[in-house]
DNA sequence: TATGAATGAGGTTTCATTCAT
DNA sequence: TATGAATGAAACCTCATTCAT
């Protein structure tokens, strides 16, 4: 069934996005971790920017899907919350499938590839809105979802960039540190 | 003269390669922004590998000078000049050269292109020191050095991803916030 | 049935085949034209020369009803006979299906696809013994058959070339003026 | 020098392009005719549609530079000098660039390819004005021009895809007649 | 029988790089 | 030194065709 060669395609293809951009993963890269020839990836996709829009939005799925078992396994303080987020984004320092989909896409989409800043402009949004359900249950300020974001987003780079997880866990604890304050 | 040839090289190149990631530019596009036909552009540089860090390099320094000027002009606090680099931060929003060299760099190279990466390793952890001597002299901890850049670069890229420079000033206040508590 | 099939997809693929040609005609736009899977398409015809046979054929069998129509219908005079054929050949200009099929395929099929010279020599073969018939019942020389035809299919090409039914027209005035001296 | 390139590539993609038609010419067939590659090929020209262009033009100047010289060659009669033209026409069936590019390209371009179509049109419009000239110039009328080149395109169809000169010298003898007539 | 995923070759085009001149 | 034509590989994509189901 296609569906299934899709989700393959995809699957295969996140890491490959991921760690080598939009311009840097080529349809060969593809064939070679799929095993599919091109014409079964053009089959089911109608060019690579279809690819590159199904890779994101999956891969935005799977930290989304993270995301939300943590949260549910942290119980109902909102701080507990908070901090289980940020353990899932700690995670992602050595993630193989290539470390934050938003991150990664926002500086590869640099103007360059409007249709996937545009993705990666309504991921942002819809993760701003998460956060702040959790700051509101938490009777936390709104205005700490960006800088939560920003927060380990910036720690993430410095963590990936020299290979270790301290700065984003210092991050983490700066933050956390706020949200107590508060 | 291969010097002028060079160096105009690189400057037309700093916007191709922040904005379009070492695998989006072009030897086409240095071409066509630099007037120069193949030839010249080899006479000067071996591969698009060195044009690629010696772009980088000049990336840096151009953001060092800037840097280095406001804290000059800043006066002799800490606190003071801490705020006039995270101003100059804040400039690369909406940079022409397409935004902080170091973010780019370490998002594009993930990996792929680890001659890069170890170029962005050394330009972040030159700054790391800077910034370091700052905090010494304002008798601040140390540790704030990656808390300062880990902020800024997130904020940076939220601001550029949503064409807003609120997130980048959110976290100036924050961080400035915190270095006056310490 | 598949007898059914086939007939649509060569119906569909008259105008394909007739305004692309045979290497323009893709098994893409025969799909899309008929509805069909490539499995259906290919249980009927074993190749796409088989179709394009199929097709010419049919083309050809499409004009040529028109023209016997028109034929029985001019009554039992030859020079009203040949004027009604050529009523018909005018109406070719804005054919759907794309023209005279012996015309684009004589030309389309230049020595590159001989398989389709043949047929459309076959055809052209056809139409010359039937233009005799007519002319020998109203006692005109034969060799009036070759001007006939060439003359509409020149005068066909220049109406549809420069979309005005003027050329055409004025050769069958002039061809007609012809019949008449004989 | 890049001049010389351009018109080799043209050259040798003249009885490609006549003969298989613009989408049954490849690349490939232009890489084997002139021995270049791709890169060089593509140094010349923007890409296939402006190849086609190119051959289309200097085919039709080519068989123009034919008729200019038979008419000079033909003396100051008005009817010479169409026989002359004729003549040349003629010599168009087994000419090995494909026959008479005018015809080839309006029959291929049937719609399909309307940057094509645009210049068959612009082609048949000149020869008409040309031949409209020599017309005048021996009294003759006007409206001759579309009945030689409609008798002749149609003649030269037929003879070409029957291998025979017999039709299309038929056409000739035919249509001088007509011209003494008048 | 009918489907549509898979194949593998080949399409047009662009890439980084080299080399005569 | 500077030019720009030539190279050859590889980019994205589409083709006609086959085959398991």
């Amino acid at each position: 069934m296609a569906k299934q060669t899709r989700e393959k395609i995809i699957q295969a293809s996140i890491p490959i996005f991921n760690q080598k951009g939009y311009a840097g993963a080529t349809l060969s890269d593809i064939m070679a971790a799929t095993g599919l020839h091109k014409g079964s990836i053009y089959a089911c996709f109608e060019d690579k920017q279809a690819i590159a829009v199904a890779v994101f939005r999956q891969s935005v799925a799977e930290v989304d899907f993270k995301m939300e078992t943590a949260i549910r396994q942290a119980g109902g303080d909102a701080a507990d919350q908070l901090l289980a987020m940020m353990n899932v984004y700690e995670s992602l320092v050595d993630d193989p499938n290539g470390g934050c989909p938003i991150l990664n896409t926002a500086i590869d989409s640099d103007d360059a590839y409007l249709f996937l800043k545009i993705e990666a402009q309504a991921a942002l949004s819809r993760w701003q809105e998460r956060i702040k359900t959790v700051l509101q249950a938490g009777n936390l300020p709104d205005d700490l979802a960006n800088i939560i974001i920003a927060s380990l987003e910036g720690g993430l780079m410095l963590s990936k960039l020299i290979g270790d997880k301290q700065p984003i866990q210092q991050m983490i604890s700066y933050v956390m540190e706020r949200i107590k304050q508060a």
